[in-house]
DNA sequence: TAAATGTGTACCAAACAAGTATACTTTCGG
DNA sequence: CCGAAAGTATACTTGTTTGGTACACATTTA
């Protein structure tokens, strides 16, 4: 019932990212040094957010990172699954016939109840946008 | 962001014994069998689930299990709490003054958001009481 | 052209999940 | 009162995941 450090990492990364002012671009490593991010696993998170195209890169000297799209337009949930892969709180094995574990959803009280969950948790995960994380920083 | 199979196994053991006819037992045997979970794995998963007060045992020969609590009283929670630990979505990690993960709540704003996001999964999981999964169990 | 960046791939160690093995204790039935 | 059938306790094992690290390479700018 974790997400992980690296998910974790990925949000602070991407919020510094969205609170830059427009045109700027920010290295690896000032990011790396102002979250306490090892250097080379920072250049694998951008390097994974690059790749699920919320973040954009420029390579060279003078290089860095920016977003590459709207603050409105990315939350939590966006997050986590590119890093930690789909949100499932349960795995819900089933063992065919034998046990009341049975994979046809109905029949399964406790998948039915989790599944509940776990799509109220996407949802709350989704509210979050970072538009909204920004503005809770500013008003600290 | 996964609850473990050791959880999932522990709340199909409870609703089991939850099942159960007043004065009834059951062995950890006939659990193993009917829920297809390997055997010294059942008797470690109800051992704790005893630890936990949730779980009444009797030994010897002719021995088993039975709820030592009413369905009505345990929940996903207190069963994924007791097998898993804390719920706690996230770590939220401090590195003290240089960066904004700071341990004081008010001024992390990610902290803040799954903070309560993580509320709101323990109340789910806790509204989820052993009586209302035997009832979806006999709607079917 | 060299220094400063990002890219790609492969590797690694520690922690955790899931399960196993084994020796022991308790109870009941005969 | 003995042995089979239970549960108890503890320690071990094995595979996977997490959280990184190392290093060779590609790209850009001064």
């Amino acid at each position: 019932m974790k997400i992980t450090r690296e998910s974790d990492y990925a949000i602070r990364i991407t919020l510094m990212l969205c609170g830059l002012e427009k045109g700027k671009i920010l290295g690896a490593g000032e990011i790396s040094e102002a979250q306490c991010i090892p250097r080379q696993f920072t250049l694998k998170i951008l390097r994974e957010l690059v790749g699920a195209g919320f973040v954009k890169s420029f390579k060279g000297a003078h290089g860095g990172y920016c977003m590459n799209i709207s603050p409105t337009s990315i939350s939590l949930k966006d997050i986590i699954t590119a890093i930690d892969g789909e949100i499932g709180i349960n795995d819900c094995l089933s063992c065919e016939k034998k046990c009341n574990r049975v994979s046809d959803v109905t029949e399964c009280p406790v998948h039915n109840r989790l599944a509940k969950i776990n799509f109220t948790i996407i949802e709350n995960l989704s509210e979050v946008t970072f538009d909204k994380l920004l503005m809770d920083c500013k008003k600290n």
